[in-house]
Formats: structure tokens, sequence, C-alpha cells
DNA sequence: TCGTTCCCCTAGTATATCTAGGGGAAGCCT
DNA sequence: AGGCTTCCCCTAGATATACTAGGGGAACGA
């Protein structure tokens, strides 16, 4: 136990996240944030102050339609759908992260100094 | 040519680039900027504007030491080392970032809907 | 009735990045 | 000499996103 500095989720990564999730089929907040801890392996923890405002970030934009319903355990929530906007979001932001991480990741690769010519230094 | 939302970088990874970078050597930032465009294969961009508070930031927090030099091409240039703490600070962010792409990779891989019940909506 | 789980929300704060400027000095070309 | 490009540094303000720290309510089981 004690993780020094969980590491949550990366900055610029919710809203694909949250796209894919619901790509899977609607879903109501609690439970995008539940699948997304899960299919994680328990790694990424979506804070519902960080997740909700997210959800209506993208339904104002647009990828996203709502309809109150009754949950699975018989409570009033919230279901999002994907629009087709959102479809089209999730295909464009999911290329750009391959994009990015192959790019950092090539990066992150670079030989590293063997001896590292720190030639007079100081 | 005309990219069309150039993905530029991804938040939280701009320090672990730099720290990397200069794990091949001391660098001024200029450089530092032009060898991550470099190793990224021209896919990531660094702005000057998010470049020297970054590297201002680093430093206050004892990550790197700065010195005044002469650069190659002959002109004034403050070269950045990573100090100790800095090699740590290296290590844990790279852990810590292969651990959130995999995590965030396991989301984006999970099963998609087939036909995606979305029994009775509307 | 009490505690837990499920479910929604927002205001304020912190932090990172970008935009859009500022400057100066070296070196080449005319 | 003047003008242009490249190299090199910097910051203020706007913007975006995530987190902290609260708020509430309803279902359900003990």
């Amino acid at each position: 136990m004690a993780r020094n500095k969980p590491p949550e989720l990366l900055p610029g990564t919710l809203d694909l996240m949250i796209l894919k999730t619901l790509a899977v089929g609607p879903n109501h907040g609690y439970g995008i944030a539940r699948r997304i801890k899960q299919t994680s392996g328990d790694v990424l923890h979506v804070e519902e102050g960080s997740l909700y405002p997210a959800l209506h970030r993208l339904a104002k934009r647009g990828c996203l339609d709502s309809e109150w319903r009754s949950s699975e355990s018989n409570r009033r929530a919230k279901y999002y759908r994907l629009t087709r906007k959102g479809r089209t979001k999730l295909k464009a932001q999911t290329r750009n992260w391959s994009q990015l991480t192959t790019a950092i990741d090539k990066v992150l690769s670079a030989r590293t100094a063997e001896k590292a010519a720190t030639k007079g230094w100081a």
C-alpha cells in the first residue's frame, strides 16, 4: 500500500477514454468511471470532479447525447451516448494518441549518454 | 503540408522529455527543443513559451543545474545539466509514463461494441 | 434508523501549455 | 553600412484541464 505519487491519469487523455468507453455502449458517469478503472487494471482513477465537467464539455460540443434513465441498480442516472460527431472525434483522438505516444517513445528510447561528453563542464 | 490539428505535444510529458534529452549530455534550451523535434521524427514541436518556463521550474526544483557558456555557433547560451535529483526524477517519470500508457492502451483496446446493445434507447 | 453504495453536481484552485509578444548578438550578403 | 536570417533568451496573459473539497439525494440491507 501507499503509492508514493499515484499516476491517476494523464492530462489530455480523459476525453479519449470517455469516448472510447461510450463506444462500447451508452453508459452513465459513475459507470464510465468504474469501467475505466476496471479496464485499466485498477491503475487509472477518474475523479468525479474531473469526470462530470468533462462529460458536460463533450455534450456541449455535440459529441454526446444524454438521457435520464433508471440504472441497473434502480437509480436515477444520466445515460450518455456517442453522437456521430463523437465517433468522428474518437477516431481522430485515437489516431492522435498513437502518433504522440510513438513520437514520445522515440524520444525516450534515443541513445542515452555512454560517457556523455561532459567535456569541460565547470 | 498543412497538418490539420498538429499534435504538438501531450501535457505532462514535457518535463520527462527535457530530462531525457539532458541525460544524453548538457544542452541549452534551443538545442533541447531542436533535439526533441528531431528525435521525434519531426512530430513534436516544443514552443519556446512552454520550454523556458519548464526549464526554470525544473531548475528551481533542483533537477537541473545551469551555466552560461558559449554555444557551438559562438552564441551566449545557458547550458543545463541533470543533477542527481534530476536523474532520480527521470527514472520515476519514465516508469510512470510506461505505467500510464500501458493502462490507457488497455482501455483503448477494450472490446468495442459489435452491435452495442443500445436496447431501447429513446 | 444507520451506514453504504450508487449517482449527480459545482466553485475554487493549481498547474501546464500556448499565444504573442519582447530583446540581443553572430554572421552572411549586397 | 544596412538588411536578413539564424540562433538564443525571456515573460505576461489567456486558455484548458484536472483536482480538491465540498454539496445533495435516493435505494438498500443490517
